[in-house]
DNA sequence: AGGATAGCCTGCGGGC
DNA sequence: TGCCCGCAGGCTATCC
């Protein structure tokens, strides 16, 4: 569940709890959630150093829904959340009752201003749709594992939306949740964004008019830039790398609310199945012909 | 080649 | 109360 707002939220509270920080171990509890490649490509038993023990954390980056840990020697450790992954800091010998132990695949310890404050980060994910992956490089990562994801759907250009959508016979759902295509969104706020934008889901991605996906665009980084601002939707499991919730699931406008009236028109909200996923719009707001 | 589909995995809620 | 089933869903592999 955590789309791109979830995982902006958890880049910026784990980078503000770990950046300078120096990793003085690294343990893998599962080895079957992670993958190491060398140099070459090749993959490599994950050794504690690929998981960055002995060194330094410079910065996290994301693009769409995926993480990266850069270190100051430029290794890389690339985090996926899945459905209920995630990367939990908390601060050593203080009350910690508030993490769950199980399901913990992953662990390091940090330290931060010369050893006075030791910090722990655990990796958990029950369902294990995440992973973690790590590179020799920034750049390998982009040139792998990154080459694959679409424009970042934060910043997502209205060109840029229209080049991806061009010729495209599927669903502009299906669309919109096909990472190569654009990278960030997911179930959640696909259907906010087409509901703000007043576009259908069923409707094909590559015959949409051109003022619509400029339209459309401009949804996606608003309504992603509105739930960043919320912390992110909790439903269940998601958290920010400092426990905290979300409260932008107050504010879906359609998601999860079937049968409920459209916050815009009053009409009954509508349940469909579209990509294979459960979709909910509103028929009347949403027109499969656009009104002009 | 692009699109549709199955399967991975656990927790929870509804129904009986 | 307890069990079972269905559902949630990001992503990859596989098929069409």
């Amino acid at each position: 569940m955590p789309e791109l707002p979830e995982v902006e939220c958890v880049r910026r509270s784990l980078q503000a709890a770990i950046s300078g920080g120096f990793v003085a171990g690294a343990t893998l509890l599962r080895r079957d959630i992670c993958e190491s490649r060398d140099a070459q490509g090749r993959l490599v038993r994950t050794r504690a150093e690929h998981l960055l023990s002995g060194s330094t954390i410079d910065r996290v980056e994301r693009l769409g829904k995926q993480l990266a840990l850069i270190a100051a020697n430029g290794r890389v450790l690339c985090v996926h959340l899945g459905m209920t992954g995630q990367l939990l800091v908390r601060r050593e010998r203080s009350g910690e009752s508030d993490v769950p132990r199980d399901h913990v695949h992953a662990r390091w310890a940090i330290r931060r201003n010369g050893g006075s404050g030791e910090a722990c980060v655990i990796f958990r994910d029950p369902r294990r749709f995440g992973g973690l992956w790590t590179f020799e490089s920034l750049d390998q990562l982009k040139r792998s594992r990154w080459r694959l994801l679409g424009p970042d759907a934060l910043t997502i250009r209205a060109e840029e939306l229209h080049e991806a959508l061009r010729d495209r016979t599927c669903s502009i759902k299906a669309a919109l949740l096909d990472q190569g295509t654009l990278a960030g969104v997911g179930n959640i706020y696909a259907d906010e964004a087409l509901f703000s934008a007043g576009i259908s889901p069923g409707m094909c991605a590559g015959r949409i008019h051109a003022e619509q996906v400029t339209t459309l665009a401009s949804h996606i980084r608003e309504t992603l830039a509105l739930a960043i601002e919320s912390g992110g939707s909790t439903l269940r499991d998601y958290r920010d790398a400092s426990g905290s919730r979300g409260t932008f699931q107050h504010r879906h406008a359609v998601y999860g609310r079937a049968g409920e009236p459209c916050l815009r028109c009053g009409g009954a909200l509508r349940r469909a199945t579209i990509a294979q996923r459960t979709t909910v719009y509103c028929p009347a707001c949403q027109p499969r012909s656009p009104n002009r």
